[in-house]
DNA sequence: TCCTACATTGGACAATGTCTAAGTCAAGAA
DNA sequence: TTCTTGACTTAGACATTGTCCAATGTAGGA
């Protein structure tokens, strides 16, 4: 993760203590946190982060490719780090945990030209649901 | 649309002038409205109609399968009366505009099985995003 | 027509996200 | 090292979307 800030101080960022720690909580390929649960999280570490930070951090390295914004539910947005993978995601229906998944194939040519109505598509996302393995086991 | 207020009625659901007009706001194939716009839409022909009702009778469309909820923004969740067709959705990155689009092949099927990690996958939903022909029209 | 269980209402409340004005500080300049 | 400055952070008000509840209204069966 530090590759990332170092990414990030070559773009011009300007390196402060709270960009340093919500970099840190997002380290990890499979971490799908919620703003609030970053902000709790970063917290741990620097307490007088504000959530106003924690936004704009994470939207900054939204807008910069860094991390994804994945939103499943229609709820709070989750924060994906793994952005520099091609990947999709498999939620479960019932707690709501998300695994990173790889599809066979590529998803966007299964949209055939008549279908795009002239729209320049770039981007496809799928999300499978189900319930999961610790969900369906009996209880 | 009758069609929906008989079924619904078939299922025991008690017939008011509400959930009628929200039904017949919900009218049309191409239709992805928020809960507002339904609730505005609706205001014109039952000004008295208040917001919660609007909610629960969207929640419980929803739950009879009539209508697919569908969040494709992380913003508030837009209502598709065409819950009978498969189909999946196309949306414009700058204007928001949604149109039902159908893919070739069945989606659930380019998920392999060691990637399901044991879920009992039952769903699939898959976006596609891009620029309208209008958004890319030279202004 | 009358009953009653179900539906509706308005408004408070909750969750998530955005904005702003004032204070703070990272990093280059001297 | 110290200074300077524009970018960054903060707290809290505000906005949007959605949920809940107690009081009131009413569809449809008896």
């Amino acid at each position: 993760m530090s590759d990332l800030l170092e990414r990030l101080r070559g773009r011009g960022w300007r390196l402060t203590a709270q960009r340093r720690v919500v970099a840190e909580v997002l380290d990890g390929d499979h971490v799908h946190y919620t703003a609030d649960e970053v902000h709790a999280r970063a917290s741990e570490r620097l307490p007088e982060i504000s959530r106003a930070t924690v936004y704009n951090t994470l939207g900054e390295l939204v807008s910069l490719g860094e991390v994804l914004e994945v939103s499943t539910d229609g709820r709070a947005k989750r924060y994906d780090p793994n952005a520099h993978h091609d990947h999709q995601h498999l939620v479960c229906s019932r707690c709501g945990t998300i695994r990173d998944v790889h599809v066979q194939g590529d998803p966007l040519s299964a949209l055939p030209e008549p279908e795009r109505y002239g729209f320049q598509v770039s981007e496809v996302t799928v999300t499978y649901r189900g319930i999961c393995p610790t969900c369906s086991a009996p209880s």
